[in-house]
DNA sequence: CTGCATCCCAAAGGATACTG
DNA sequence: CAGTATCCTTTGGGATGCAG
């Protein structure tokens, strides 16, 4: 297994093995998604939301992808699905630690687009002016 | 329609206003993406690329969908693209003082990723076998 | 109320061929 | 080399109807 490959990346910052780099990025994929966000940051600052109450709060979501969305994020272990047998039906979501530890970690990027709307705004009109130059 | 909805979020954690959060769910959208979030990992590890060496590097990627992330990068103030007008054609892209810190953070959740993808697909295979009860 | 199933359209994305 | 243009497949996502 000791191979020259592992020998020479020695001055690497992150001690990626082809292997964990699948791994990590197929998580990337995953979570990279703009619905799972979404989802996370309303239930991060609501706590336990209900099916509807949900979709509001995020808002813009069909029904069908907030289903397709939580399932995966309760299959990924990011929220706990909980269904109280009444009637009319109640089910609701909430995080897990896990869920939480990802909410915390992307709100480094959520604190980035709240402070650098503006440059990326300003930046794309610049573009755009750039690429029309009469 | 709602009355006291609105009156009741002064106690929200972040100071979200509805105009910024419909700018911060742009951004949001447009830098949970996928490619965007690999480029900018492969640009802050090695610098300056080039066009066909940051496809073999991103992996996976076709270059329509290269071109576009770059594109659209390009235009958000992440990147700058360089022609040297030469035969043949030589382009490379850098980050920018915007990219890097976006680069920064998002770095909580590739750390988040490295750290937790094996808790994800235990998650997975738990929760595939909560779906098989016989 | 919560969601699954279906139909259907629009957008994302891959493969290939071609050009400066 | 670095794209653009084209074609074609896959996925996203809205609408509706129905079941528990």
């Amino acid at each position: 297994m000791e191979s020259i490959a592992e020998i020479q990346r020695s001055d690497s910052a992150k001690p990626s093995t082809p292997e964990i780099d699948a791994l990590v990025r197929e998580i990337i994929d995953r979570v990279a998604d703009k619905w799972t966000m979404l989802v996370l940051e309303v239930l991060e600052e609501q706590g336990t939301v209900r099916f509807t109450r949900l979709g509001e709060l995020v808002g813009g979501v069909s029904q069908k992808m907030l289903t397709k969305t939580l399932r995966q994020m309760e299959s990924d272990g990011l929220i706990v699905r909980t269904v109280h047998p009444v009637i009319p039906p109640h089910v609701d979501y909430q995080l897990t630690e896990l869920g939480r530890s990802l909410s915390e970690a992307f709100c480094g990027v959520w604190l980035w687009a709240e402070k650098y709307h503006d440059a990326v705004f300003a930046a794309r009109q610049a573009f755009r002016q750039r690429q029309r130059p009469a």
